[in-house]
This record gives structure tokens, sequence and C-alpha cells, in this order.
DNA sequence: CTGGTTGCAAAATTTTTGCACTGGT
DNA sequence: ACCAGTGCAAAAATTTTGCAACCAG
């Protein structure tokens, strides 16, 4: 488990309770919506507030500590900030699953950047489709 | 500009002025919220109601005549169905330009889904950053 | 200590829904 | 004429805000 304390710190935001437990949630989960942030964490700090959950997310969004993921169709997602990399979207179970970045596309996307005298600062590359478990018919959530 | 009334059609939707309207707001946008295509269309349509904009953007989407462009930190735009293609989003202004669809990345993206066992219906490459414009300072919108 | 953070409740915003009326085919 | 589609208003859902109490540094 990552040092979330230092983190935070390093982001300059104070490394309390509730945002720890928050960033704990996300690793586990991979990608989560702000809802099941809020349901997961209440379990084990039944007074936390939906309305600091949302003050956190889009400050650590903001701090870089947290990346939103939009998704057609649902709700943002969020993840810890990484290195670039590719989702595969399951449209039927919503579903969010990392792959590594390939590295000739990025190459390709950051010359294409450049040509267009655009900065580029983050890239999302979002593939939609049936992962293999509801490809067989039943739902993974 | 397209015959949106075959294009409703063949979709199996009934042309109204309504979504004509809609539609047409769209291809001159490219990119747009729901709240500009009420503002736009009203314009035309006073009468109009956001309500049938709602419904109408979801079925067009469920019908695949429009697509959801989900954009972090920003409401979902939306465009009409085309190939695919990559979205250059500007993180100041807003504004979302359209590029063609490298082949070769395309290539690589679709061989590494059938090696997961991924069932790909659809793409988004989203490369948020700052545009021309907004990098000398002045925002477009 | 003390300024950032939390929790609560209220407000604001966004999206959905039900239903009578209208209009496309 | 039929039934999908519209507009309105109300409801539901989501997100933001203000403020007093609290706690990490």
């Amino acid at each position: 488990m990552t040092d979330y304390v230092t983190l935070l710190k390093e982001s300059g935001l104070k490394a309390t309770f509730q945002r720890i437990n928050i960033l704990e949630t996300i690793e586990k989960y991979g990608h989560i919506t702000i809802d099941t942030i809020y349901e997961e964490v209440s379990k084990i700090h039944a007074s936390l507030s939906l309305a600091t959950v949302y003050k956190n997310i889009l400050l650590m969004v903001e701090k870089n500590v947290l990346v939103e993921v939009p998704v057609a169709g649902q709700k943002s997602k969020y993840e810890l900030k990484k290195e670039d990399h590719i989702h595969l979207i399951c449209t039927e179970c919503g579903k969010v699953e990392d792959k590594p970045l390939i590295r000739s596309v990025d190459t390709l996307i950051e010359d294409m950047t450049k040509e267009e005298n655009f900065t580029l600062s983050s890239e999302q590359i979002n593939l939609y489709g049936l992962c293999s478990d509801c490809q067989r018919g039943q739902h993974a959530s």
C-alpha cells in the first residue's frame, strides 16, 4: 500500500483520516465513482459526509493526485494518477480495465499534437465494448 | 447540409422540426453541450422544451445517430456519428477539434483488444491540453 | 494555536418523469 | 386516425455552498 500521508503532504494537503481512506478505496477499486467511494468509506467512518467526498475528489483532481475518467453513458470514475494508459470499458457491466499504453501509439500522438501546435498535457484512450465476462452472458457487477 | 429527414427515418425516428434543428445545430457546432443546443434551437423555435432536448439526445445516442463525448471537468458534448477520430480538447476554452485517426494506431488498438478477448465497439481518443489560441493568452470561447 | 477540513443542512443545478396535447406518417 | 413526440410542471437526482465545530500540523 502506497504511503498516502506523504503523497497528500507533498501535494499541499493535510493527511486526514477521510482522505487517506478515500485514496485507499480508490486504490482497491482501481476506478470508482463518487457514490461508491462514499458507500465504501462510510463503512469504516460512518459519519463521513458525501459533501466531503465531493470536495476532496475535486481538490485531489486539481492537485493531480487523482484523475477523472469520464465515461460515456455513466458517471465519471476516478483513479490514482499514474502514467498514461489505455482503458478498456465494458458497456455492459461498467468495468474499467487498464492496459499499458503502446509506445508507438504514444509517439505518433505526440508527433501529431506538435504539428497541430497543441500543448498536450494528458491523454485518455478509452475503448468501449464487451469484456470477456459479459460476452459469456453474465455481468461482473 | 446532410439530409437529416432521411437519417432520422432510417433510424426509426420521426422527422420532427425539433430533431432536425437539433441535428443541424450539432453539425454547425461540431461538438456541443445539451444547454447550448437548447439555447441555439430555442432561437428558431421559442417553445422548445429542455426536456425535449434531453429526451431526443438520449434517444439519438441510443439509435447511433449521435455520439456522447464525455470530457473531464466539463459537461458531456455531443457530435454526429461518424468514423472514429481523435479529439483535441482545450482545457482552457473547452474547444474540441477533430483529427483523423492515425491508421497504424487504430490497427495496434484493434490487435490489442483481440488479444484481450474484448469485443471492441467504439473508441475515444481524447487529448487534453492547450489549443494554439489559448497558448497565446486569449480564450476562444 | 490556527487555518485547513469536516459535517450538516440548505440551495443550486441538472436530469428524469408523468401526462395531456399535438403533429408526423 | 394512430401513436410517437412534445411541452409543461413537478419530482428526483446530483452537485455546490455556507457556516459552526473540529483537528492536523
